[in-house]
RNA sequence: GCGGAUGUGGCGAAAUUGGUAGACGCGCUAGAUUUAGGAUCUAGUGCCGCAAGGCGUGUGGGUUCGAGUCCCUCCAUCCGCACCA
C-alpha cells in the first residue's frame, strides 16, 4: 500500500501557497466577484483552539470552491487588536500593548497557515496600527460633522444646518436630535460661538452628552454592566455608582428605521433578524402632556394605548425623573428621598431580578386631560428612565404591572375595555368595546386609539409618536489601548482636528492605569495632552467596536494611504457575499457595521446600504471538561465510579487537564507532575484505575479543556482535521468536541490515496475509458458535493467522497477520467492532499486553477424508477418505469400510459400526467 | 413573561420541492489476518420477534392515496431579551 505521508505533503503545499501568493485577488476584474469574510479575531495570548477554525475552514472551502467555479474571490483575514486584555497585561507586566499584540498576531498567522488556511496577503488589517486607525478617526470626524435629516432619511453636512439656522431658526428642521427647544433665526444669530456650538452638538451624529454610566472611583473608569458583580467592581471589589458623565455618543437612533427595514433585504437567520428587531424595539403610540398641580412643569408620557386614557387613575415617574424634586410635598420629602437613594444604588441585576412593584407617593398631583380629575403622582422603579419619557400614565385595568401596583397601594381601578374581569387581573387585549370612556364608548379599541389621538392633537396636548428601545451608543472609554479621539477643545468648544494631521497617534506613557486624580490614562502623556496651538486634547479613546465597524470596507484596498478605500474598488467588491461568525455580535458589531455603512453611503463614500448580504452563524465547538471528585472532609480524590449517586455534594469538583485523561481514566502520575502536587492522594477503583467524569462547557484555557489544532494536525494532518470538523455536523449547530470519529475520516484519506498509488509506491492511474457504472458514481458525487457546498451543508459532502472512494475501490478503478474530476471536487476540503496528487497527475499548475467539474443527469439516472399511480385522484398502485426511458418526459408518459392500459384491461387513459421523479396521475 | 430556534438509532447525523426513514462515520457483534494492537480487511447492526410479521422521526390531533417534512395542541431543550408603558 502506498504511504500517505501527510506531514511532508502539507508542509510542501503550505510553503508553496505562501511563496506564490496564491490567494491574491485581482483588485478589479471582469470576472464575477465573490467576497467571503470571517469575523476577524482578537489576537489573544492563548492562541487558537479547535473551536475557532470551524468557521475559518468553512470560508476557506468556499474560497477554493468559488475559484474553481471561475470567480474572482477575495478572502481576507485581519485582527481586531485594540482591547482590554492587552491593556490589562500591560498594567500587570509593563509590556507595551503594541508589542504584546504583535507577538500574538505572529502566532495566529503561524497557526492559521499550519491548518492550511491561507488568505490574500495584501488584504489584511490590524485595527491598532496607525495606518488603519487613521481612517477610523477620520470616519469619526465625518460623523461629528454631519447631522441627520429625518424627513429625507439621510445625513447631511453640519454647515448646511448652520445656514438653515441663520435663515430660519430650527422650527422647520426635522432632524434626529436631542435639541428640545426651538429658536428663531434672530435668536441664533445673536448667540455666542459657544452657545451655537452647544446647540449644534445636539444635532451631530457624533456628539458629547451626559450619559448614565457605571463609574468606579477606585479604578478611575467607567465599567460595562458585565464588569460589575453585586454592585462592586468585578476586579478589586470596589464600589460602583451610577453617575451622569459627559461622554462621546453616536446617534445610531437616527438610523433606527433604516436599520429595521434593511433587514428585509438581507439573507440572515430569523433569530438574528429577530434579535436586531427587538434591540431596535420600534413601538407606535402617542405622547400626552399632563399639567401638574401647583407647578409650571408638565409631565410627558408615552403610551401605546391612548384608547385607555379614561382608565388612567394615577401617574408613575421613574425615581431618576427630574420632576421628582419639584413635585414632592413637604410631608413626603423624606420618604421620597430615601426611596430615590435606594433605587439609584440598586444594581441593574437586582432590579431585573426583583419584579415586585415597590414605590412611594410624591404628594403631587397631575390633572387628567379629559376629566380634570386629580391623579396622584407616584415614583416606582418599575418605570425606567431610559425608555420613553421615564413617566407613564398608569391604567391598572389595562396593564398588569399597573394593576399589581394599584392592588398593592390601594389605588382606583376603572374598566375601560369590556371583556375581562378586572377584579382578577388586568385586561390588556384590544378585543372588546370601550366603556366608561365618554366619547369613545362603544368603539373597538383600535378605533378608539385613532379617535383619541385625533382628540389629543385637536386639544394640542398630544400626538402620534414612535419610540425606540435602542439608545444612542456611548463611544468613549477611559482607557489607553484604543483609538484616541481626534478632538481638541478651543476655548471649551469641542473642535475637530484637521484631517491632514491624522492619524492622531497614541502617545507613549509610562503607566497604563488612570491617573491618581481619576483622569484617563492618556492624561499621563503630559506633553501630548495639549496640542502645538496650546489647546487641550480629548483624553478618551474609542471602544473596541470602532475598528470593527468598517474593516470589511478596508480589506479590498487595504494599502491605500490616500483614502479610507477607493470608491471604485469597494463598488466592485461590496457587499460581502458571505459573512461567517458567531452570534455573540448580533446586536453589537453587526449593528454598528450596518450603521456606519449606511452613513458612508449617505455621504457618497460607499454604494451599498447593507454590508453583509448573507450571514451565517457558526455554532461554538464546546469543550468536554474532565472533572474529579475530591472529598471535602479528607481532601482525597476519589475515582468517579466509587462515588455513590446522591452523595456528590460531599465532594468538590475539580477540573483536570483533558490531555491527561484517556477513555475516562486519568494518568495519576501525570496529574501530580502537572500540578506539582506530590501530596495529592487518590482512591482508585478495583481495577486500579482513577476515573473522571466529564461535562460539556465552553472551551477555555481556564477549564483545561482546550485542544490545540496544531497538535491535532501533527497527529493526523490538517486535511483530516478539516474534513473531520466539517463532517461533525452542520456549521450552525453547537456541539462538543469529540475526537472519537476522526479515525474514520483519516482512513478515508488513506484509502483515497491508494486509488492513486500502489503497494510499492507505483503510480496506478491509467488512461482507460470509464464504464457507465463508474461515470454514474462520479457524477452523483460531484452533484452532491456541489449542492452541499452551495447550501453550506459541508457535512453531506464528506460522505459523498467516502462513497466514491469505497465504490472505486470495489471496482478496482484507477482511471484518470474519473479520478481527476474527483480530485477537483475534493480539493476545497483536503487541499494539500489534492494539490499533491494533481501535481503527480502531471499538471503544471495548481488545482485552484482547475475548473469545478460539471455533473450530468444522463449518467446519474437509476435503472428503474418506481412511480405511485393515482387514478382519478385516488391512490391505486405503483408502476415501474425504466430509467433509460425516463430520459425525457415524452417517452416516460408513453411508457406509463402503455403500462396502465394493460393494467386497465386495455382501456386507454384519457390523460396521464407525469411529474418526473414524482407521481403518475391518470384520469380515466 | 416575550421573541427565535430545535426535538430522528447507543452516539454525531442524512433524507433538494410531501414519495422505500436512518446515507456516511463512531460504537457494538462475529469472522479473517497479525508476535501484538487503540492496526487492517470482510459481514452484520432502528426496536420487538426463532420466524412470518409487527412497531417506529418528542406528545396528541388534522390535511393527504401518501407526512420526519405541511397545519393546530401540548411537552422538553437551547439561544436572545427582559418591569419597554
Amino acid at each position: 500500500m502506498g504511504t500517505y505521508d501527510y506531514r511532508s505533503i502539507e508542509k510542501k503545499w503550505q510553503r508553496y501557497w505562501k511563496e506564490n501568493r496564491t490567494f491574491v485577488a485581482d483588485k478589479q476584474s471582469s470576472k464575477p466577484k465573490y467576497y467571503v469574510l470571517d469575523m476577524f479575531p482578537y489576537p489573544s495570548g492563548a492562541g487558537l483552539h479547535v473551536g475557532h477554525p470551524l468557521g475559518f475552514i468553512a470560508t476557506d472551502i468556499i474560497t477554493r470552491y468559488k475559484r474553481n467555479k471561475g470567480f474572482n474571490v477575495l478572502h481576507p483575514m485581519g485582527f481586531d487588536s485594540f482591547g482590554l486584555p492587552a491593556e490589562q497585561y500591560a498594567i500587570k507586566t509593563g509590556v507595551h500593548p503594541a508589542e504584546r499584540t504583535k507577538t500574538n498576531i505572529k502566532h495566529y498567522w503561524q497557526q492559521l497557515e499550519s491548518i492550511g488556511l491561507h488568505y490574500d496577503p495584501d488584504a489584511t488589517v490590524t485595527t491598532s496600527e496607525p495606518a488603519y486607525y487613521k481612517w477610523t478617526q477620520w470616519i469619526f470626524l465625518k460623523l461629528f460633522s454631519h447631522w441627520y435629516n429625518k424627513q429625507e432619511e439621510k445625513a447631511y453636512p453640519i454647515e448646511q444646518l448652520v445656514d438653515i439656522f441663520a435663515k430660519n431658526g430650527n422650527a422647520e428642521v426635522i432632524a434626529a436630535s436631542s435639541q428640545k427647544t426651538s429658536f428663531s433665526a434672530d435668536a441664533w444669530n445673536a448667540m455666542t460661538e459657544k452657545e451655537q456650538a452647544d446647540i449644534l452638538m445636539n444635532y451631530r451624529l457624533a456628539y458629547l452628552d451626559y450619559a448614565t454610566v457605571n463609574w468606579c472611583q477606585e479604578l478611575g473608569t467607567v465599567l460595562a454592566n458585565e464588569e460589575i458583580k453585586d454592585g462592586k467592581s468585578e476586579r478589586g471589589g470596589f464600589p460602583v455608582e451610577r453617575r451622569q458623565m459627559k461622554q462621546w455618543m453616536l446617534r445610531i437612533t437616527a438610523y433606527a428605521d433604516r436599520l429595521l427595514t434593511g433587514l428585509d433585504t438581507i439573507d440572515w437567520s430569523d433569530s438574528m433578524k429577530a434579535m436586531q428587531t427587538h434591540w431596535i424595539g420600534r413601538s407606535e403610540g402617542a405622547s400626552i402632556v399632563y399639567q401638574v398641580e401647583g407647578v409650571e412643569d408638565t409631565i410627558e408620557v408615552f403610551t401605546t394605548r391612548p384608547d385607555t386614557l379614561y382608565g388612567n387613575t394615577f401617574m408613575v415617574l421613574a425615581p431618576e425623573h427630574p420632576l421628582v424634586e419639584k413635585i414632592m410635598s413637604a410631608d413626603q420629602k423624606e420618604e421620597v428621598e430615601t426611596y430615590v437613594t435606594w433605587a439609584k444604588n440598586r444594581s441593574e441585576k437586582d432590579r431585573i431580578a426583583d419584579t415586585s412593584k415597590t414605590g412611594v407617593f410624591t404628594g403631587g398631583y397631575a390633572i387628567h386631560p379629559m376629566t380634570g380629575n386629580k391623579l396622584p403622582i407616584w415614583i416606582a422603579d418599575y418605570v425606567v428612565i431610559t425608555y420613553g419619557t421615564g413617566a407613564i400614565m398608569a391604567v391598572p385595568s389595562g396593564d398588569q404591572r399597573d394593576w399589581d401596583f394599584a392592588k398593592k397601594y390601594n389605588l382606583e381601578i376603572i374598566e375601560v375595555v369590556a371583556g375581562g374581569n378586572i377584579d382578577e387581573a388586568a385586561y390588556d387585549s384590544k378585543d372588546g368595546k370601550m366603556v366608561n370612556s365618554d366619547f369613545l364608548n362603544g368603539m373597538s379599541a383600535r378605533e378608539a386609539i385613532r379617535a383619541m389621538i385625533g382628540k389629543l392633537v385637536e386639544m394640542g396636548i398630544g400626538k402620534k409618536e414612535i419610540t425606540y428601545r435602542q439608545r444612542d451608543v456611548i463611544w468613549s472609554r477611559q482607557r489607553y489601548w484604543g483609538e484616541p479621539t481626534p478632538i481638541v477643545y478651543k476655548n471649551g468648544i469641542a473642535t475637530p482636528m484637521d484631517e491632514a494631521d491624522l492619524p492622531l497617534v497614541l502617545p507613549e506613557i509610562d503607566e497604563y492605569k488612570p491617573s491618581p486624580t481619576g483622569e484617563p490614562p492618556l492624561s499621563r502623556a503630559t506633553s501630548w495632552r495639549t496640542n502645538p496651538d496650546g489647546d487641550i486634547r480629548d483624553l478618551n479613546t474609542m471602544p473596541g467596536l470602532a475598528g470593527s465597524s468598517w474593516y470589511f470596507l478596508r480589506y479590498p484596498d487595504a494599502e491605500n494611504d490616500k483614502e479610507f478605500a477607493s470608491k471604485e474598488v469597494i463598488d466592485y467588491w461590496m457587499p460581502v457575499d458571505l459573512y461567517i461568525g458567531g452570534t455573540e455580535h448580533a446586536v453589537g458589531h453587526l449593528m454598528y457595521s450596518r450603521f456606519w455603512t449606511k452613513f458612508l453611503k449617505d455621504i457618497g463614500l460607499a454604494s451599498v446600504d447593507e454590508p453583509f448580504q448573507k450571514l451565517v452563524n457558526q455554532g461554538m465547538i464546546q469543550g468536554v471538561s474532565q472533572l474529579m471528585y475530591r472529598n471535602k472532609e479528607t481532601n482525597v480524590f476519589v475515582s468517579a465510579d466509587l462515588v455513590e449517586k446522591g452523595t456528590e455534594d460531599q465532594y468538590s469538583e475539580i477540573h483536570t487537564d483533558v490531555n491527561l485523561v484517556k477513555a475516562g481514566v486519568m494518568d495519576v502520575e501525570g496529574y501530580k507532575s502537572w500540578t506539582k502536587d506530590e501530596w495529592a492522594t487518590f482512591q482508585l477503583n478495583d481495577a486500579g484505575e482513577f476515573r473522571t467524569f466529564s461535562q460539556v462547557e465552553k472551551m477555555s484555557k481556564s477549564l483545561y479543556n482546550t485542544i490545540d489544532p496544531q497538535v491535532l494536525c501533527e497527529e493526523v494532518g490538517a486535511d483530516t482535521m478539516r474534513l473531520y470538523e466539517m463532517f461533525l455536523g452542520p456549521i450552525e449547530v453547537a456541539k462538543p468536541w469529540n475526537i472519537d470519529g476522526i479515525n474514520g475520516v483519516h482512513s478515508f484519506l488513506k484509502r483515497a490515496y491508494n486509488l492513486f498509488v500502489g503497494d510499492k509506491e507505483e503510480w496506478l492511474v491509467t488512461d482507460g475509458a470509464p464504464t457507465a457504472d463508474e461515470l454514474k458514481i462520479l457524477h452523483k458525487t460531484i452533484k452532491k458535493v456541489e449542492e452541499g457546498i452551495e447550501r453550506l451543508a459541508f457535512n453531506v459532502c464528506v460522505p459523498a467522497f467516502m462513497v466514491f472512494v469505497r465504490e472505486m475501490g470495489k471496482m478496482n478503478c484507477h482511471k484518470r477520467a474519473v479520478l481527476e474530476p474527483f480530485l477537483v471536487s475534493l480539493s476545497s476540503f483536503a487541499p494539500h492532499f489534492c494539490e499533491e496528487l494533481w501535481e503527480k497527475m502531471g499538471h503544471g499548475q495548481t488545482i485552484l486553477l482547475a475548473s469545478f467539474p460539471e455533473w450530468k443527469e444522463e449518467f446519474i439516472a437509476e435503472a428503474t424508477i418506481q412511480y405511485p399511480v393515482q387514478i382519478n385522484g385516488k391512490m391505486r398502485t405503483k408502476i415501474e418505469v425504466a430509467a433509460d426511458a425516463a430520459k425525457d418526459a415524452v417517452e416516460e408518459v408513453a411508457l406509463a400510459n402503455e403500462t396502465v392500459q394493460q393494467w386497465m384491461d386495455g382501456k386507454p387513459a384519457r390523460k396521464v400526467i407525469v411529474v418526473p421523479g414524482r407521481i403518475v396521475n391518470i384520469v380515466v
